[in-house]
DNA sequence: CCTGTCAACGTGAGCC
DNA sequence: GGCTCACGTTGACAGG
C-alpha cells in the first residue's frame, strides 16, 4: 500500500460522509449523500482495480474500516434480573458503504464471497449473511409499498376537493405504516423526496 | 419519555 | 441434517 493510495479513497468516503443531509446511510438515504455513494460506487471500482489489485476486493483499507470498533461481537453482558442483554452491533458508516457497494452490484453472496466480505469488513460472516437477509427484505417491502401507494393515487386519482381529502388520508395511511421509511425512493419515479 | 431504526433472532420452507 | 432463504418480530439504542 501506498502513501498516495490512501487519501483518494479517505476523501472519497470522507466526502460522502461530510454531506449533512441525513445521519444515516442505511435506511432512510438521503438524496446528495446516496447520489455521491452511487457515484462514489462506480469510482471505488475504477480506483480498485488501479490502487488496490491484490489487496481488497473494494478498494477500502481493512485498518479503515472498523475505527470506531462496534460491538460487532457477542457482548456478554447481563440485566439487572440476571437475564443475558441482547446486543445489538452498530456497524460503522464505512461497513455500510462497503455492504451497500456489494449490495447493488449482488443482491446474493456465495459462501467464499461472503467469508471474503466478512474478513475486508471485519465482520463475522454470519452478520454479513443477515445484514444481506435484511437488506433483501427492506427493498422488497420499500418496493411493495411504494407499488402499493402508486396504485393507490393512481386509483382515486387527483383533482377535486374530495380526492385531495382522499390523497391525504393515503398519505396519512403511509406515513403511519411502519415500513414508510422504505417510501423514500431515490431511484424512484418521483425522485428522493417522501411522495 | 416516546418513537424510529436496525442488527439479531425465530420460524417455516426449500434445496442438497 | 445442515444450510440458506423469506418473512416477521424483538430489543438495544439514539434522537426529538
Amino acid at each position: 500500500m501506498s502513501g498516495t493510495a490512501k487519501p483518494i479513497t479517505s476523501f472519497l468516503i470522507e466526502d460522502i460522509l461530510s454531506i449533512k443531509d441525513g445521519t444515516r446511510l442505511n435506511g432512510k438515504c438521503c438524496s446528495q449523500k446516496m447520489e455521491r455513494c452511487l457515484q462514489w460506487n462506480e469510482e471505488s471500482e475504477m480506483l480498485s482495480e488501479q490502487l488496490y489489485p491484490q489487496e481488497t476486493e473494494f478498494g477500502v483499507q481493512a485498518e479503515s474500516l472498523d475505527t470506531s470498533s462496534p460491538n460487532t461481537s457477542k457482548s456478554s453482558s447481563f440485566s439487572p434480573t440476571g437475564k443475558q442483554k441482547r446486543s445489538r452491533a452498530a456497524f460503522t458508516h464505512l461497513q455500510v458503504l462497503e455492504l451497500e457497494n456489494k449490495f447493488n452490484h449482488q443482491k446474493y453472496l456465495s459462501a467464499p464471497e461472503r467469508a471474503h466480505l466478512a474478513g475486508t469488513l471485519r465482520l463475522t460472516e454470519t452478520q454479513v449473511k443477515i445484514w444481506f437477509q435484511n437488506r433483501r427484505y427492506k427493498t422488497k417491502r420499500k418496493q411493495q409499498t411504494s407499488e402499493f401507494c402508486k396504485d393507490v393515487y393512481k386509483a382515486e386519482g387527483l383533482g377535486t376537493r374530495d380526492n385531495l381529502v382522499h390523497s391525504s388520508l393515503i398519505t396519512s395511511f403511509c406515513k403511519a405504516y411502519q415500513y414508510r421509511n422504505y417510501m423514500w425512493d431515490y431511484s424512484g419515479p418521483w425522485g428522493p423526496t417522501l411522495w
